[in-house]
DNA sequence: ATAGAATACGAGCGATGGCTCGCATTTAAT
DNA sequence: ATTAAATGCGAGCCATCGCTCGTATTCTAT
């Protein structure tokens, strides 16, 4: 096929190679789902898509729901960046202060690839090994329930799980019904508002009224 | 194929006999959703299943897609036959009383089948004709926000919809978690903590905190 | 009893999808 | 330059699926 068979040498190894052909199937395959649907993504699909033949593609992944579950991780962990670094940085500030702040990462963590995340999380079957989606929302859960108990001396609950499920499972509806069902018409002034309201919610929930009327009353005041 | 030709003048008509059909058809679909998943629902199948031929099965559904979009139209009317109930019941009802009961109502309302309701919430692709979940949810939120209507003298809330958004979205989300993610092991007991943190969760955002004071003394006493 | 309408049947067509396997090309080592 | 390992290729196998259509059965009306 190679006119010349050019001795030159070429670049770089074959290490390279291979990875090359692992991220542009990983890469094509979140481009399948998020312009064409799961339903479309096939594997010969990808392979096209990618540049990439079938029988390479089977070289790297055992199948279908392998692509899919990378596409998922690479995703989940732009995510986790993004919540643990707003975490960290909040993890000593008043609780008022940093449950907006941690809600508005969320919200920030929604906004990073709209469209692969309504794919996400509503074509993909969660069934058999992609089931990890839940493995994510546990993390969250670990987490915030963390948070709370660095900060248990400022809440008026007791039980901290269930306050944590509470707040996360708030959330994360919240931010993920904001961004889908709003979808591109969402915009920064609509995304404080939502910071406001969701903030205000599980604030409510968390801390004892008395707290809460001073905690306005500051942030006014800020 | 019939030995005797018997003679003897059948039972009921027609119209009956594909009634008949048509319910086995919904009903064959539904048991394979819950017990086999929706990859293994083939048309084939819940045909074999219902005990009909896949020829009738396609006299009375244009495919797969209406099949299971008329298992989720049943299931939705079971659903929203409750949550009605449960509104008009507590219509003029004071607003902690009545957020209570809806809760309870939304509680209750998962618990009718679960295992349909996470099939459904799971499995089924939203796409196509079968969005129609998301009608669902609109539902609710419009009964929610004449709900607040209603009450709205008692509310600190200005916004309507965005209150109704964030109320749904949240209880929706809560139990839905809590019934599927706790699955079979979800008490009565359990049930009752979530009703009274979800409860909680709501009056907080929707009522000004001296009401909220005012109520939470008087939900002790009673 | 008979005819025609309604209902049911199920073998099989055409399409698609996941995946394999034998062979070609490239790279690294000698 | 030679060789072996690594990597890539893609036609095509096999299974499944949604769905059609010609035929058989049952029901209603007369």
């Amino acid at each position: 096929m190679a006119r010349k068979p050019v001795t030159k040498p070429r670049k770089n190894a074959s290490q390279d190679r291979s990875r090359a052909t692992v991220d542009a199937l990983i890469e094509a395959t979140a481009r399948i789902l998020v312009r064409e649907g799961f339903d479309r993504a096939s594997t010969n699909r990808i392979a096209e898509v990618a540049g990439v033949s079938v029988g390479s593609l089977y070289q790297y992944f055992p199948g279908k729901e392998a692509l899919v579950a990378a596409v998922i991780e690479r995703h989940h962990q732009e995510l986790m960046r993004l919540v643990r670094g707003a975490l960290a940085e909040v993890a000593s500030q008043p609780i008022a202060r940093a449950v907006r702040r941690l809600v508005a990462a969320a919200i920030e963590a929604h906004r990073i690839d709209p469209k692969l995340h309504r794919v996400l999380a509503e074509q993909i079957p969660r069934t058999g090994r992609l089931e990890n989606v839940e493995r994510f929302n546990r993390e969250n859960f670990v987490l915030f329930r963390t948070f709370l108990e660095e900060h248990s001396d400022e809440l008026r609950v007791v039980d901290l799980d269930l306050a944590a499920f509470v707040c996360v499972t708030s959330i994360e509806a919240l931010t993920h019904n904001a961004v889908l069902h709003l979808a591109e018409m969402f915009s920064d002034d609509a995304a404080e508002t939502l910071v406001d309201e969701a903030a205000r919610l599980v604030l409510g929930y968390l801390t004892p009224t008395s707290r809460l009327a001073r905690d306005n009353r500051q942030l006014h005041v800020l």
